[in-house]
DNA sequence: ACCGATCGGATTGTCGACATTATTGACGAT
DNA sequence: ATCGTCAATAATGTCGACAATCCGATCGGT
């Protein structure tokens, strides 16, 4: 019964350690130290990158191993453009879906968000706000949607907490949010989608703004 | 110079075989036979299986090896869905990029649809069909989105000639094709985005009337 | 005849060994 | 001093062998 433990989650393990930012965006991913870290042989391990290649995560070159794939701004940019059309459309389907449990679990996330948003703690915020969408994803019960979505996400990770830092935005989007609530609550398919297009495009045009402003210090500190 | 040949594209011959229908959906996937049956090694094989499965053409139990995944009807739809919210917003970006090649790429397209429409040639007008929206993607230099709806193409492949058995289907296509033409020629982005949501729209309703009409043979036939 | 246990073939999962390939640093010629 | 060559090293890619697992068939008891 206590035969487990050595798992083929080699997969699962490494996926967690370099989305929550244990390995950098370049660092090399060494098969062999990498098995030994964690217990596993090289084989699974192996198997776990293609798996993390395939997924986006990790860049395997012939013969030169694999490496945390960094992802440039620009593409951080398409991913939220994607990640737009897809939970606009997902939107729309949650809005004659939602459940009351659904919407009784909005309005209650909701509710902290608020609080958050007058501690002044926008990192608690930022964790809300995606608590927020995924309910939206379970109630639109669309798996195909929400794996990709999921999938995006991940890869987007490292640009997650610098759309917060922008002044002011976290009222903006607590407005926004409430009016995706308002249209699902009302079974407002049109209302619902753009609603969700309108917030996720004020969330690309603070991306870009985080964006713009890095590479305007990256001038002033080094030059 | 002539070494290659043994290439670790194990992985790209057995994705072709599985596309083209070589392999039925549930079919088994022998490591051992397939690895001769391509010349490679069992090694080879195993990882092209892990990125199949990872990519969703296969399915890999553990213990129990791998079969080709069957898509379910709901699955179709869904996909279907995610390709029409995806390609509204390249449709949109394309429509502020789309260059005089482009354009005039596209309207031998259509011009060539219309000929096979005329001739009743639907496989060859869903070929063109393929060619006119691959051309838009990259129109729309979005490699993220282009990306995942190759991705998207190849799972639904097995639907893909479904659509043009309605009656009168090719006609209406022809005539939706060419408003998105006429949107991206003019630059507007918003009748660009939903000429093609609309058309997709359709593709779907199509989808849905095939999966149903194949339902209701099937209670004939054997019952 | 039915049902459960058990055995055998087939297939997958894992490991270690070895060949292949890049990369680094030292060396020597110009 | 600079460049190219070459060896040393480290990591990846591949293979064969073996263990673990699954599935079906056979067999014996009731």
């Amino acid at each position: 019964m206590e035969t487990r433990g050595q798992r083929s989650d080699a997969y699962h393990k490494l996926r967690e350690a370099i989305v929550s930012g244990q390995y950098h965006p370049n660092e090399r991913l060494v098969e062999a130290s990498i098995a030994q870290r964690m217990g596993a042989g090289r084989t699974a391990v192996r198997a776990a990158l293609v798996r993390l290649d395939q997924e986006g995560l990790v860049e395997i070159e012939p013969n030169r191993g694999a490496r945390v794939r960094l992802i440039s701004d620009r593409e951080a940019l398409e991913i939220e453009e994607v990640r737009a059309a897809l939970e606009g459309m997902l939107a729309r389907r949650a809005a004659t879906r939602v459940t009351a449990e659904d919407l009784s679990a909005l309005r209650q996330v909701i509710t902290k968000m608020r609080e958050r948003v007058e501690a002044g703690d926008s990192i608690g915020y930022s964790e809300l706000n995606a608590t927020f969408h995924q309910r939206i994803w379970t109630a639109a019960d669309h798996p195909t949607a929400s794996h990709l979505l999921g999938s995006l996400k991940s890869q987007g990770i490292r640009f997650q907490y610098q759309t917060a830092l922008r002044p002011g935005r976290a009222q903006r989007s607590l407005r926004e949010h409430e009016a995706i609530f308002g249209a699902l609550k009302a079974h407002d398919e049109d209302s619902a989608e753009t609603a969700m297009r309108e917030h996720l495009a004020e969330v690309l045009d603070t991306l870009r703004w985080a964006i713009d402003s890095q590479h305007r210090a990256a001038r002033w500190l080094p030059g």
